[in-house]
DNA sequence: CAGACATATTCCTTTAGGCGTATATATGAC
DNA sequence: GTCATATATACGCCTAAAGGAATATGTCTG
């Protein structure tokens, strides 16, 4: 998950992946798309490759590149238990300040949950 | 999303976020819970309050940090497009093999990863 | 007011990572 | 084999950003 963020963090990484979210390309292909230099896209695919979040096949002398729809899952599974909390009540602050206080002290502001 | 990505992207930051996603918490809780030194907390917070992903709100001294639920439905509004390919058929390599050759030649490469 | 507590900010050092250039590797055509 | 094409890797440079220590800011208590 460290791995996935931190590969997406970066932004022509990212737009890597949102180019290859249509169809899967060649490095070539990417770097004319994105007008940036051969080596530094190939470095970028293999962060994205060892973050798993793409795969290469052989065709001929050049690589074809897609992504991973697996690691995509990691990501929105990940989210998961913040999707069920936002659902509910998210301001669940008032809680969090009778828990700090605690010891009843008088409430002169009159908030309630 | 840029933001926001690169944010989740640090460990101690995520940390603080699955931290959050409990309860809003103080930030001497979150120093104490994550065993970090208070500036390097006040810091990480400040970058994830910048992205959006936090928010504060005062309590006497102290400053209660909570989760903003925006950010992270950012992030899954993002994921969305994904979702509907990911459903499909993701495998369009064959496809695009027969973009690029235009004519089928064989297809024996058999190698993973 | 002083003094405590909680948090934020500043400054400095160090490190991670991106870019550019050059070069290495691999495959196909001849 | 040589050459051309496609991609990967290595090396050095440079900037962003993380960590540490010290200090500033802010708030409460007496």
């Amino acid at each position: 998950m460290q791995e996935i963020l931190s590969a997406l963090a970066e932004p022509n990484r990212l737009q890597i992946v949102e180019l290859l979210r249509r169809k899967p390309l060649a490095v070539g292909e990417i770097v004319e798309r994105l007008g940036l230099r051969q080596p530094q896209v190939s470095k970028h695919l293999r962060v994205l490759s060892d973050a798993g979040l793409v795969e290469v096949r052989p065709l001929g002398q050049q690589r074809i590149y897609r992504l991973r729809a697996q690691a995509l899952k990691e990501l929105d599974g990940w989210l998961d238990p913040y999707r069920r909390t936002w659902n509910e009540r998210f301001d669940q602050l008032d809680d969090v300040l009778r828990d700090l206080k605690g010891k009843d002290k008088e409430r002169k502001d009159g908030r309630r949950k």
